[in-house]
DNA sequence: GGTTTTTATTTACATTAGTAAAAATTTTAA
DNA sequence: TTAAAATTTTTACTAATGTAAATAAAAACC
């Protein structure tokens, strides 16, 4: 039986993020989860001066800044020569290791994850820089029984 | 002649860029360019009892909150029955007659259309509302040797 | 109806990020 | 090689978000 805690949201909760969602705007990023203090540590700089960097690249929109974290956008990745077109990864998992081969695939760095119905079992969306990666990952995952990967070459619509 | 100035990265930011890339995970979000002072006064409560919540939902994963803006995450959209992609449908296209075949499959009201490599030519995202209508319309297609449809069953992630 | 439990709110304070101005450094160019 | 310009760094300070504990309100239970 599993045992594990489950977060319930509050009606309040949901109240609020509907009332985001009313607002929002989609976007893709690059986030780097690390503050700001450790960043600059690393760098051997001080707090204050990675910020005046950062704030350079927030005012021209490379990067966006929270609180724990740094986003790049996608002006960043092109500048890197990062592209951040797609890939789609198709996936077929052995039924008895399916729960366990999930969890890992997760962890692979696929933007987007999906079960489906029909001849294969996830469809993964990745970036074509990590498609590599991606693949090496997902390759060593026990239960994951064969992938093809789709590399997008146009956008039709 | 553009006599727009033109924003140059220093050595220095590119080098911190580099350094962020490593690090970083791709991922897509939905984001609220809105601070918290002004989200709390619009729901009539402190920006601290608005900050209580945002706590729980970002220690769950639902959201992301910076400076100025909060981020939905996928979860939180899927919560919401937001997301945006029901069904995916593989398609096969006879070379000879492609360029044709793309033209009216653009016409079929998919959400997303992708050429591709690999063992299938175009992916398409669609609604599972508009799938039945959708794959009636792409299978009288001349040009369109077979189609498969994937329902989503779980946005893992 | 009264008690317990959960959820929501507030107050006071802590932490992290952002800014401005000046000093130090590096680069450019004559 | 030196003066000017651009960049980087620091210091001191400001602003925004985060947290904890206490209180209030609402919901669930009996």
């Amino acid at each position: 039986m599993d045992k594990e805690k489950v977060f319930n949201l509050t009606e309040k909760q949901i109240q609020i993020l509907k009332r985001l969602y009313e607002n929002g705007k989609n976007m893709r990023v690059c986030s780097i989860y690390k503050n700001q203090t450790s960043l600059a540590k690393d760098m051997g700089i001080t707090r204050q001066g990675l910020s005046n960097h950062l704030r350079k690249l927030r005012d021209n929109d490379y990067i966006r800044t929270g609180r724990g974290f740094i986003d790049l956008t996608s002006k960043a990745l092109s500048v890197l020569g990062e592209s951040d077109i797609d890939a789609f990864v198709f996936m077929k998992v052995f039924p008895q290791k399916r729960v366990k081969a999930y969890e890992q695939v997760k962890k692979a760095g696929a933007i987007r994850l999906f079960r489906v119905t029909g001849t294969v079992d996830i469809i993964a969306q990745v970036t074509q820089s990590k498609l590599d990666k991606f693949l090496k990952m997902v390759s060593e995952i026990e239960g994951v029984e064969e992938t093809s990967a789709h590399i997008v070459l146009e956008t039709i619509a």
